[in-house]
DNA sequence: ATCTATTCCTGGCTGC
DNA sequence: TGCAGCCAGGAATAGA
């Protein structure tokens, strides 16, 4: 079973929705109804965020961010993390913000979600890689070039280029015909260049789908998301390629489920 | 620098 | 039908 984790396109998404309905309200208080998800939150954190006015929220790879006048709140959704803005507080709703007038949910089941407060953007946000959106041709050739590693494993680190995960991942290095245990060392310009556009085209065209749903995924106002079904490898082992008619392959790179068509994408 | 294994967590799946 | 056991997966971490 594979199910979509929330990634840059369905971050970025979240974002968009979130931001026209969070700026410039203000935080009366934080409930946290689970210890794991303010593991990362100083003692006192209820006492310092209450009275917050937010003034700003955007996307840092698969970090959300939300400037306030007396701190910065970041939230990473993880695996099956959702924020939602003025609903009830379902059973599995980990932090609840008051708002003046609502409240702002983060519910997580599987509780690998996390949520901090601190003065300035923490120094992990910080230390990110370029966005993959935004990253011109030879800036992305100068970033691998000496990288020594396989190619799937380096586009999920997060200090490589941020917000790029295990679906998006898979699907780009299916639109390049790049198997995803090349070595970075051997792809050459003409790899690296396809690899760069098709990061871009498949990004490109799942924020415009407004991300992925494969099971848990929603946005800020709890809607799924279209490019699902889109999806040219992710979760399709042993259906025929689109392009070749090979049935797709399941394996596993750095101990990721990683799907590809051994036909399209040679070793 | 880069690799692997392990941990976190729990709903839902598999197999008996 | 019931239940135990396993799996997925982003990121942090330890150790090679």
């Amino acid at each position: 079973m594979c199910r979509t984790v929330p990634e840059l396109p369905e971050v970025e998404t979240i974002v968009r929705s979130l931001a026209p309905r969070l700026a410039g309200r203000r935080i009366t208080g934080v409930e946290f109804r689970s210890p794991l998800v303010c593991q990362r939150c100083a003692p006192g954190t209820p006492e310092r965020v209450a009275g917050a006015l937010i003034e700003d929220i955007s996307r840092h790879g698969k970090y959300i961010v939300v400037r306030c006048d007396r701190g910065v709140l970041t939230i990473h959704l993880r695996m099956t993390g959702k924020l939602l803005v003025d609903t009830t507080p379902g059973p599995y709703a980990r932090a609840v913000f008051h708002l003046s007038d609502g409240n702002l949910v983060f519910d997580d089941v599987r509780q690998f979600g996390t949520v901090e407060w601190t003065d300035a953007l923490p120094e992990r946000v910080e230390r990110l890689g370029p966005d993959p959106t935004l990253i011109s041709l030879p800036e992305f050739c100068r970033r691998l070039h000496g990288r020594r590693g396989r190619t799937k494993p380096l586009l999920l680190n997060q200090e490589f280029l941020r917000g790029l995960g295990n679906i998006y991942v898979d699907e780009a290095l299916f639109r390049a015909g790049v198997h995803p245990r090349t070595l970075v060392g051997r792809l050459g310009p003409a790899r690296a260049g396809r690899l760069h556009a098709a990061i871009q085209e498949v990004l490109a065209e799942a924020i415009a789908l407004r991300g992925s749903s494969v099971s848990d995924y929603v946005d800020a106002q709890g809607e799924r998301g279209g490019f699902q079904m889109r999806h040219r490898v992710y979760g399709k082992e042993g259906e025929p390629c689109l392009r070749c008619g090979t049935p797709i392959r399941r394996i596993v790179v750095a101990q990721r489920g990683t799907h590809y068509c051994p036909r399209c994408q040679r070793a």
